[in-house]
DNA sequence: GATATGACGTCAT
DNA sequence: CATGACGCCATAT
């Protein structure tokens, strides 16, 4: 099988793919997307397809703790937005215990009873 | 192959 | 809580 002649890094599709995935009035952080792509500790990739790939819900994507990673006029934008889809702000960061989307499939540190 | 880069994450101060 | 330093890792050059 030949590969197309244009062969997008992988990372990208799979990290965008996971991305859309995120729902309306919902949010992620970065880590949590790298790793739902497959991508474990790649979370600076994250952020390097949101700016690659246009008509992705970037506003969608915080850093941990819920925090907005960007700075600046952006930074506003993104709060903006997220609060249009009804997410409320805690001071200067999102409460992920309430907003967080959970990717199926992706094992988190769930209290799997007890250890 | 080596170096630089980055919308990150975590720990020390 | 703010800042700095370091670790991480696929891409771009």
């Amino acid at each position: 099988m030949k590969r197309p002649p244009t062969s997008k890094p992988p990372i990208a599709a799979a990290v965008a793919a996971v991305i859309r995935q995120i729902p309306r009035g919902r949010v992620a952080t970065y880590g949590a997307v790298a790793e739902a792509a497959g991508y474990p500790r790649c979370a600076r990739h994250v952020s390097k397809v949101l700016k690659q790939v246009p008509g992705l819900p970037w506003q969608r994507v915080l850093g941990a703790g819920g925090r907005i990673s960007l700075s600046g006029e952006y930074g506003f934008e993104q709060r903006f937005l997220l609060e249009a889809e009804g997410v409320r702000f805690k001071g200067r960061r999102i409460d992920l215990t309430k907003y967080e989307h959970h990717f199926p499939g992706t094992r988190r540190n769930v209290f799997s009873g007890r250890r």
